[in-house]
This record gives structure tokens, C-alpha cells and sequence, in this order.
DNA sequence: GTCTATATTTCGATAGAC
DNA sequence: GTCTATCGAAATATAGAC
């Protein structure tokens, strides 16, 4: 496999990384982790340094979410709050999926303030958007419709905040389950019965 | 000084570990950022090593957080929404002087499962506990009735979300402010006029 | 493209003078 | 306790054979 090994590589790094930290990952770990000779410099016939590989991989990984189709909604017969369950249900497996990637991007913030400022200006800003026309849309209490903007970033505030104590504590950090939570939160942003 | 310099070293430290992470901060740069000279050992006459450090910082902020008298509760003539209010307010300042310490604990988390087992039994159960009695005193709404376990992870992760987002992209992500996130987050956890 | 081998740099850690 | 100096280990990166 001639170009197959590049993306092998990302794959491994993808995962040390998000494991251990991109500055605790020596490229040796990495070349091992890949299947080549740990301390070759076989890893250099495809990344220049270690630098152009975390370049390398943040942009597969986002061009990978970006690609990602949202699942068709099914919303026959359900009331607002068992619809807005089910978007929650999407958004934390979403955020699972990125949880690698997420970590990677959290901890290499300061060496790239260039991305971060692309993903608050196109992603969180986007994220806030539809969130507001998603809530607005499913008759929202009175708190709801006095600053719905707010009400999307509660939303999505939850949502993260859940998902990272998840990861942060290795299994869910309380006796709420993920279910739960959803239900609880899209009780919260709709009237319901 | 004597044992002055072993603060100065963790404080110098904490801030280095903070925006870098500890694994990418070499002690020579701790001695330099201690007013040592670096690369002298002076920082092993205070530590064995950084890992030695790594558990005395920890430590250190952690007693400090525990030891912080809450602020004085001034609720006279306030309605349920604005007691919140002044509770979430106060838990983003208390967030936002752990800001350091947390970055610390969440890179460290895979090096120091047993630290972050301690902290999901006490802390985190705890601030469930104490969000879940102060969200019941407060005339919720139907929602947080049904299931005020749930609500009070609602809140805390809510907290958490924002106040991540803010420390991720360095200052509010969106158009929304602490306070007006505070009041919405507020206002939907309360019945509330 | 991958290997063995190695040069180079950086970092962790210690010895000994002051 | 801090310094200069330095050793040794580990990591980055390159050279050259296959």
C-alpha cells in the first residue's frame, strides 16, 4: 500500500494523541503504533514533523464531520419534546464520534488559534443557529421565547458539558444516563403536556 | 527564601502547564519562568521530579478550592430566578479560578485515574446533590419536579459547557454573555412571572 | 517505501563549587 | 539553595542500503 500507510499513520496518531497528549507522543510510538520499525524514519517519508502531521490530521477529521450526513428524521406521531430527544440523541453521538479529535483540538489550542477561531466563527455560531430555529419551532416555554439565542447555548452548553464529563470520567460521572439527561433537558426547553 | 521558591515553582508552573500542557513544558522552562537559572538543577532541590510537582500542584489548588468560604447569600426580596441567578454567577467565578487547574487535571486524567475517581465521588456527586436541593427550593417548573437529578445535571453541565467554551476559544464564544446565559439557564429552571 | 544505523538536539537528572 | 558543568537517556531527523 503505497499512499495507504499516510492515513494509517493519522489513524494511530489519531488515537495516541487523544489518549496521551500530542506532546507526550514521540513519532517513534507512532511509527510503532502504524505497523513500521519504531525508530526508522519511515514516519519522515510522509510527514515532514510532527507539526504537519497534526495539520494533517485536524483537516481529515473535520472534512470527515463536515461530510457527515445527518440521519433522516423520522418525526410522524411525536411531540415536541420526544423530537427534541431525538436531536439530542444525534448531537451526543456526534460529539462521540469527534471525541478524539475534540481532545487533540483542545489541547493544541494555543499552537493553532487560527482554527480555533474558524471553528467558533463557522462551527459553534452555526451550531447556536440551528439550535435556535430547532427550539423556536417546538413550542417553547415563555423562558425559551424571552432570548431564544440564549436558550440554543444552554442547549448546546448541556450537551458538551455532558459529553465531557462522560469523557473525562471514563464512563458516565453520575447516576444520570445520557438518556436521561436528554429527556430531562428537552423537558426543560419545551412546554410539553 | 527558603521554601518561598517551592511556590514560586509551582505557581510558575501552573500557568506554564495550563496554556501548554505539562508534558510539552520542560523543567528548564519552569526554572526560567521560577526567576531559577534554567537548566541549573535548582528546581530538583525543591522537587524529585516533574511528576513529584505535578502531584504537589494538584494538591495545593485543590485544598485551596476546598478551603474557599462561599461568598455571603444576600437574598432578601428575591424572587426564585434571581437566588439562581446569583448562585450560577458565582459558580462561573469559582470555575474560572480553577481555570488552570482544571486544564491540568483534564490532560493528567489518563496519568491519575485514582485523582479523577476522587473528584467524581465528591466533587461531582456533591455539586449534583447541593444543585438538586437548590433547584427544588426554588418553585421549579413541571420538568424539573419530574426528575430534579437530572435538572441539576442540566445545570452543572451547562455551567461547564460555557464556561469551557469560554476558556477554549478565550473569550465568549458567541453573542451571548455569562450574565445573559446565567439568566436564561435561570429562567428556565425556575417557574418564574 | 521501509529498513538499519546514526547524527543531532533536547530534556531529565546529578556532582561539586560557592 | 543556587550556580556551572556535565552525563545519560530519549526524542527528532537524516543517510544510505535494500
Amino acid at each position: 500500500m503505497a499512499t495507504g500507510t499516510r492515513d494509517r499513520v493519522i489513524d494511530a496518531a489519531l488515537a495516541l494523541f487523544a489518549e496521551r497528549g500530542v506532546a507526550a507522543v514521540p513519532v517513534t510510538a507512532i511509527e510503532a503504533a502504524a505497523g513500521l520499525a519504531a525508530g526508522s524514519g519511515a514516519f519522515y517519508r510522509h510527514f515532514r514533523n510532527k507539526t504537519e502531521l497534526v495539520d494533517a490530521l485536524v483537516d481529515r477529521e473535520l472534512a470527515r464531520a463536515r461530510d457527515r450526513v445527518p440521519p433522516a428524521r423520522d418525526e410522524a406521531g411525536s411531540d415536541a419534546t420526544e423530537l427534541l430527544v431525538t436531536r439530542l440523541r444525534a448531537d451526543l453521538d456526534f460529539l462521540r464520534e469527534l471525541g478524539p479529535l475534540i481532545h487533540i483540538l483542545v489541547s493544541e489550542r494555543r499552537r493553532n488559534p487560527e482554527l480555533v477561531e474558524r471553528l467558533r466563527s463557522t462551527a459553534f455560531e452555526a451550531s447556536i443557529e440551528s439550535g435556535m430555529a430547532e427550539v423556536l419551532s417546538l413550542a417553547p416555554p415563555r423562558a425559551v421565547r424571552d432570548d431564544p439565542e440564549a436558550a440554543a447555548q444552554v442547549m448546546l452548553s448541556a450537551m458538551v458539558g455532558f459529553f465531557l464529563a462522560e469523557e473525562y470520567y471514563g464512563r458516565p460521572a453520575g447516576p444520570v444516563s445520557a438518556e436521561r439527561f436528554a429527556r430531562a433537558l428537552a423537558a426543560l426547553l419545551t412546554s410539553g403536556p
